[in-house]
DNA sequence: TGTAGGTCTGTTTTT
DNA sequence: CAGACCTACA
């Protein structure tokens, strides 16, 4: 059982709220899920409001899971009958229930960004636009702009009117409509901008969802764009029992879309709005909340609060500036593992944010080295994977035939003799014939003109193939599991794989067993429902969001690696934020962009913002002098962040590079701590090193200013240690930049001005300079 | 027609 | 550094 007694009083204010239109601001770490959940449960419990009758939306899935499963803590199974889930998912549902009065296809296939760049290439080929004037990846950006500004293709055109730039894009807005229509597909944006098309023409549907939902809850309000807003303000505007939850400092995804006028007018669209602001933090340090706080107050474009805590003061925030990315890297694990050794924390308490994906495989080589067992959130997907979206491709089309942009994936993959001539032969006749591929191939690719008999045959086996696969895959055949196999036999694909027998050809297969197991699962989970075929199951896999990966039980001891936006609604004891840079963190665009706009760099400064108050009790951050970016070694400045965290609050620590590997695990590190009136020293011997050769900037801290040091590196007497000159033959004077491997297999990096060349010691006659 | 190698290019962030 | 793309061959 619950009582809203356990709630503080402005939470308990929100949680009574039940009807009208009630806005809750809450701050990061208010207890905004508790509440919510607790709102929930008063609704079934205390109104006897039927819990078919809540509609429930939350930005992941597994978002939606937990809150479901809190629900029915508190008041019972009753709860699993509640509408709870993102958007996208949601939406799905919708439209596959109402795909007949909407007038699309039940089974549709849900395009991602890939299949969706796959699909726009394709039409610039056929109008033969170039792709230097027309970046596919620019062209799909500005149909998904298109479509969450809700301008459909007859308006773009009309606002196109005579720049011929414009008007190309237009038409390839035009055929790649009609393109996804031809296929039976839908991608992300038609998930949402579909169902409010549909209500808008079919109110007799929309009534029976008003009816239905007569109370609506929307977290992440601050993250919706514009046909989300539509969406809800069509479902909720005559019941009015809306309740949206949302930080306006926690915006964060206005680069796709999100609209932050959603929640900064909400009052507007609702004259009758209750407010409730949560401003209690139950999360973090006091100095961490302070942190947040002084940081977020550099924005202007906010509708300003300002986060407490009754909690203690905790730990300074400990910020290293270390000189390269490999020594940060280094630093953070270390400091991490010395946090969870003496402090007894779980590495499982801990997570490492960045900005960027690719920052993370230098903290993975490390982890590696050290034998830290971690984890990733996002970066390349499990299904994003090439061969999972193969054998998905094949799945898809076992479930909707008409989905060219499925077949074209798969259509000589594994090789089978259809080479790219024959597919254009193919592709140019089906266009002209207005039929799908897969049609053309299986009835009449015999009347497709200039194929020559290999050709002809190649695709005639394909085509047995493809309808022995589709007999196997209707219903009741057999298990899908089984399914799964029979696709990866017929279709070759296994068998390819297996003749490659390169290490990585083994890890794809292994991939593909946990395909077969996760389809397996799937189908046990869900035994009792009809409705969860092929098709479910593929749609779940679409919509499947990387924070949905943060699986509890399986991460055991490990710690977790992610973004910054991965992060959000997450909470750790230990923080990390890695790469505060500029032009990383914030990035370059947005460096950019502010010397226009200067709020451009705002959104960034949330993202920081979100990455400190996920910290519990310590937070750790760090810089590099150096780091490789597009595998070539940069100077980076400290990002002005660090700046605005305020001194007093900070730990700064200085960490020289590190020396070469020589496979020294990190808890083999010899680290010299000085007190902070021992510097001279320390700042002579760094001298020796890049970060006192690039001139690092006095520390800003007064207070505590470490140094440290690795053995190698500082001893100072290796010729070859990283940081020192050498002198090539050929490529004269340069700076050593890397440093693996020993003895005779010594290899380093030396950069020689602009370009840098990695170089076998034993080899070249080096000399140091 | 297919493949192997080379070159180019780009990195935010994600439903 | 890595993936996408292109060109030169077999």
């Amino acid at each position: 059982m619950y009582s809203l007694a356990d709630l503080n009083p402005e939470q308990r204010s929100a949680a009574e709220t039940t009807s009208g239109p009630l806005l809750i601001l809450a701050g990061a770490g208010s207890g905004k899920t508790r509440v919510l959940t607790y709102r929930i449960a008063h609704l079934i419990d205390a109104h006897d409001v039927a819990p078919w009758n809540i509609l429930a939306v939350t930005f992941t899935n597994k978002a939606a899971g937990e809150m479901r499963q809190r629900v029915i803590d508190l008041v019972g199974p009753v709860a699993e009958r509640i509408w709870i889930g993102t958007f996208h998912s949601v939406c799905a549902r919708l439209l596959r229930y109402e795909a007949e009065p909407f007038g699309l296809h039940r089974d549709f296939t849900i395009y991602d960004e890939e299949d969706r760049r796959a699909l726009v290439r394709r039409i610039l080929d056929a109008r033969d636009l170039s792709d230097q004037d027309f970046p596919p990846r620019q062209v799909a950006g500005q149909i998904s702009g298109a479509k969450n500004a809700m301008i459909d293709v007859e308006t773009f055109a009309r606002q196109a009117g005579a720049d011929p730039h414009r008007r190309q894009i237009a038409d390839v807005y035009s055929d790649y409509e009609q393109g996804l229509r031809a296929n039976k597909a839908l991608d992300f944006d038609d998930l949402i901008v579909e169902p409010v098309r549909a209500f808008r023409r079919c109110p007799e549907v929309l009534e029976k969802y008003r009816q239905r939902f007569k109370y609506i809850l929307i977290d992440e309000y601050q993250d919706t764009n514009r046909p989300q807003y539509l969406l809800t303000r069509l479902l909720a505007e005559e019941h009015r029992n809306i309740c949206v939850v949302g930080d306006d400092d926690q915006s964060i995804y206005q680069f796709r879309g999100a609209d932050l006028r959603n929640i900064l007018d909400f009052e507007k669209d609702y004259s009758e709005t209750k407010v409730v602001r949560l401003e209690q933090n139950y999360r973090s340090t006091a100095r961490i909340l302070n942190a947040a706080n002084a940081v977020i107050g550099h924005n202007l474009d906010r509708k300003g609060k300002k986060l407490w805590t009754a909690g203690s003061d905790g730990d300074l925030i400990d910020y290293a500036e270390c000189g390269d990315d490999r020594s940060e890297a280094r630093r953070v694990v270390a400091k991490i593992e010395d946090l969870c050794r003496v402090q007894g924390y779980s590495r499982s308490e801990a997570a490492i944010l960045y900005r960027t994906n690719a920052q993370s495989r230098q903290l993975e080589e490390e982890l590696r080295r050290s034998g830290v067992p971690y984890t990733i959130i996002g970066g390349v997907r499990f299904y994003e994977r090439r061969e999972i979206k193969d054998v998905l491709a094949y799945l898809r089309l076992l479930v909707n035939p008409d989905d060219d942009v499925s077949l074209l994936r798969v259509l000589n993959v594994p090789k089978r003799g259809i080479g790219n001539t024959t597919i254009e032969r193919l592709v140019g006749y089906a266009h002209q014939q207005r039929r799908q591929l897969l049609d053309v191939i299986v009835h009449e690719c015999d009347k497709v003109e200039g194929l020559g008999a290999r050709a002809l045959k190649c695709l005639t086996e394909f085509a047995q193939m493809m309808e022995a696969l589709l007999a196997a895959a209707a219903p009741g055949v057999m298990p899908l599991p089984e399914l799964v196999e029979e696709v990866l036999e017929k279709t070759g694909y296994l068998e390819a794989l297996r003749s490659e027998s390169t290490p990585e050809a083994e890890a794809r297969e292994e991939n593909l067993g946990e395909l077969v197991s996760s389809i397996a699962e799937y189908a046990s989970d869900h035994s009792d429902d009809e409705d969860a075929g092929l098709s479910a199951f593929l749609e779940e896999v679409s919509l499947m969001t990387s924070e949905d990966e943060v699986d509890e039980e399986g991460r055991g001891q490990t710690l977790t690696l992610m973004t910054l936006h991965s992060a959000k609604g997450l909470e750790f004891p230990i923080i990390a934020i890695c790469g505060l840079e500029e032009e990383l963190f914030p990035t370059l665009r947005s460096v950019e962009e502010s010397r226009t706009n200067p709020g451009a760099i705002e959104e960034e400064r949330r993202l920081f913002y979100v990455g400190i108050t996920r910290a519990q009790k310590h937070l750790i951050l760090t810089s590099a002098r150096w780091r490789y970016v597009f595998g070539q070694s940069r100077e980076m400045e400290p990002s002005r962040f660090v700046a605005e965290v305020p001194t007093e609050l900070v730990e700064v620590t200085e960490v020289a590079p590190q020396a070469p590997s020589r496979g020294t695990p990190p808890g083999a590190t010899r680290r010299q701590r000085r007190a902070s009136g021992d510097q001279k020293q320390s700042s002579s011997r760094a001298r020796h090193l890049p970060v006192a050769e690039f001139s690092t900037p006095a520390p800003k801290a007064p207070t505590g200013v470490h140094y440290e040091m690795d053995e190698d590196a500082s001893d100072g007497t290796d010729p070859l240690a990283v940081g020192r000159w050498v002198k090539h033959p050929n490529f004269g004077r340069g700076m050593i930049t890397e440093r693996e491997g020993m003895g005779e297999d010594t290899k380093i990096t030396v950069r020689f001005g602009s370009m840098s060349k990695r170089i076998l010691v034993a080899y070249a006659q080096l000399e140091p300079a």
